[in-house]
DNA sequence: TCGCGAATGTGACTAAAGTAGCAGATCACA
DNA sequence: TGTGATCTGCTACTTTAGTCACATTCGCGA
């Protein structure tokens, strides 16, 4: 049983009243995964929308030649699946757990039903897309027109926002759109340059606006 | 004025209830543009939604030095300007009229309180911004992956359904996201390997079938 | 503390794409 | 009809990223 209390890390619901959202939390399940499950794989018709409760999720989209893409890092609040939800195609995405992760499932048919009766739920969804819509923008922009050494930055800024990153430099490669050898290449410059610090399973940015200055070539 | 006619095409609005179209069409005004001109550039706040009622639009985004690359081509019955406006950031992308267009403009406050009294609007809503994010990830995918070739191929396939594409190298390269050389390069190696036909201004697609295989390498 | 597996370091090579520069073709329109 | 602008063709060169094949290092559990 879901209480409405577990509802509130979740961007989307916040403002709605106590009976709304005692509502909602009647109409999902819980979802666990360990670290490293597959929650669902590209082509696949999931049931409903996942919410991330806690614990990260990596969003993927793989070549037929078994190179893998990232979409997106969803974390807690945010949402998953949302459009094969609404358009009822197959996902075009793949979703792994990065650790342990819990989720809650709101079934499509409750979803709609929601929507349909909370116009501001409708408008606060409408928003998330936007924003789903915005950050792959920037991910079109990113492959388009920036080198390696650039998305890196972006990543380990991102990701080292607060305290180093602990990933490994194979995890960094994917996330940057590459593969190992390269990003660790551009990881030992920027070390060189005293941009960052290495360390096994681990990057700490000893200089943010440097970093940011290489996003911009 | 606009007649609820004027919104037939417009997918989004089908299977509302004719009032309600007359009520949409009370609070739009119509933008007209000729072939080039910019309906918006990057960073701008957007009004409202736009909905194409005539012409192609180019959705685009440019990088520091000059290159651009196509996002996607807006046609009759699609919209403009919906991540702008529901998240209220700047907007991500340019938009360009590829041919004479006609556009009806939804502003923003009318939207919203469209939205919140037809919740069909606000489902129908959020599968086109679905879609639109489906498209997206096909552009990652192409781009993470695939040879320039391969995109050529498609952008392609997709332009030259029925007749030739009339279009430049130079516009065939931004869409596929490469510069007009390459792109010169690559067509005129499918023209000798006999699958497609150059002109000036236009490219016949002579074997669907083989340009079709290219895609998947 | 031994040893194994994961993570990382490196060099040589290849392939793909972008850059530069210019010539020739073609079109629109004065 | 000619003239400038646009579009296209072509060659040589450079850069970036990816591939391959190992060597090395580190950390942890047996």
């Amino acid at each position: 049983m879901i209480t409405p209390d577990e509802l509130r890390p979740i961007a989307l619901f916040a403002g709605l009243d106590v009976s709304t959202l005692a509502e909602i939390a009647r109409a999902m399940q819980i979802c666990e995964y360990r670290a490293g499950d597959y929650l669902a794989y590209e082509g696949e018709h999931p049931p409903g929308i996942l919410y991330v409760a806690r614990g990260r999720v990596r969003l993927s989209r793989s070549a037929a030649d078994g190179r893998e893409q990232v979409l997106a890092m969803i974390g807690t609040g945010e949402s998953l699946h949302a459009v094969a939800v609404f358009d009822q195609r197959p996902s075009p995405t793949s979703a792994r757990a990065m650790s342990p992760v819990r989720c809650l499932l709101l079934p499509r048919d409750q979803l709609l039903h929601l929507l349909r009766h909370h116009p501001d739920l409708a408008i606060a969804a409408l928003r998330d897309l936007a924003g789903q819509l915005r950050d792959l923008v920037v991910l079109v922009d990113d492959l388009a027109f920036r080198s390696v050494r650039a998305r890196l930055a972006r990543q380990l800024l991102h990701e080292a926002a607060e305290g180093p990153a602990e990933m490994t430099q194979q995890e960094l490669a994917e996330r940057a759109g590459t593969v190992r050898e390269i990003a660790g290449r551009a990881l030992r410059q920027l070390a060189a340059e005293g941009i960052v610090r290495l360390a096994r399973g681990r990057v700490s940015v000893l200089d943010p606006a440097r970093l940011a200055a290489l996003i911009e070539e």
